[in-house]
DNA sequence: GCGTCCAGGTCTACC
DNA sequence: GGTAGACCTGGACGC
């Protein structure tokens, strides 16, 4: 079954899907050569479902791994939507990145849009899978969940884990089959909490709070530290924190202080003109060079 | 083969 | 509020 979504004229599909790790990390998968980003997506009510996502001029096509009911669709298009960020207001941020010399590329290569999961559980789980490991250790981790406790597609795939169905493992599952070593009761803990309702993330992405009063919140969830809430922000459409880790510190050594090392706050003072977009300008500046143009 | 370092940081105790 | 030290894991590296 195809489905078919319009994008906004300055969206781009490759920057998109690329725009950062996550393309990578289960349920997300990509094939660069046809630029297909696929993935499963959880219908709650019925079996998941395998879409494979292509771009062609200002259309997205979905292919789905088999018939869906109308609602089951809509579903669908609205995860891609939110996935793909078809919805943000970039305007103000391409306006100001048009009146740089250094930055007029993002607004002509559509970068900026940052890909995202279906949903902010699936994000927040993810971030804490990045902390203070090498890459190799996060697709470990994230795939341990997926693989054990993922709902199968009819294709054979699996979907990201529900909050319910993490919280239903115990402590040694996170720690003996996931590999999380210390993590491990941070994501018992997170999920517990979700699952519960005692805890809604999902609510953060329409959160009436300040950014501050939103971390401070982010915060109170084990293992999440500035880093991790900062990048989470990113996902829910906030740009204010930088979200400085060993990657951007030393990418930012090379692109823009020819090699040096450079604190923190050299890093921010950079950044800082471009305001509540600072940390948006900072991640495309340091990624201009994924994709080939 | 073995020890050390460190990678897309965070927590806790202590001052 | 600021900071030192501990923390799982596993790949890379030097010896």
């Amino acid at each position: 079954m195809e489905l078919l979504i319009s994008t906004p004229r300055d969206f781009s599909f490759k920057r998109t899907a690329i725009s950062h790790g996550w393309y990578g990390l289960l349920p997300f998968e990509i094939d660069r050569d046809d630029w297909l980003l696929s993935r499963v997506l959880d219908l709650k009510d019925e079996k998941p479902v395998t879409v494979a996502i292509t771009a062609r001029k200002r259309q997205l096509r979905i292919n789905t791994s088999r018939r869906l009911s109308q609602k089951a669709a809509r579903q669908v298009i609205a995860d891609v939507r939110h996935m793909l960020r078809l919805d943000d207001d970039l305007a103000g941020f391409y306006g100001l990145m048009a009146r740089e010399n250094d930055f007029a590329w993002v607004p002509t290569q559509g970068a900026g849009r940052l890909l995202r999961s279906p949903t902010v559980f699936e994000d927040l789980v993810k971030m804490i899978c990045t902390t203070n490991c090498s890459w190799a250790l996060t697709e470990r981790m994230v795939t341990g969940l997926v693989q054990n406790l993922g709902r199968e597609s009819n294709d054979g795939r699996r979907t990201f884990p529900t909050p319910e169905a993490m919280s239903l493992m115990p402590l040694k599952f996170y720690t003996n089959e996931v590999r999380a070593g210390y993590r491990a009761p941070y994501f018992k803990e997170l999920a517990d909490r979700v699952a519960s309702g005692s805890l809604d993330v999902e609510q953060w992405l329409h959160s009436p709070l300040a950014t501050d009063e939103l971390i401070k919140e982010m915060r109170g969830v084990k293992g999440v530290g500035p880093y991790a809430a900062e990048n989470v922000l990113k996902l829910l459409g906030r740009y204010d924190g930088l979200a400085l880790d060993s990657w951007t510190r030393a990418k930012f050594f090379t692109v823009r202080n020819n090699g040096r090392k450079a604190s923190d706050k050299k890093i921010a003072r950079f950044y800082s003109r471009f305001n509540e977009w600072r940390g948006l300008v900072l991640w495309c500046d340091m990624t201009r060079d994924w994709l080939e143009v």
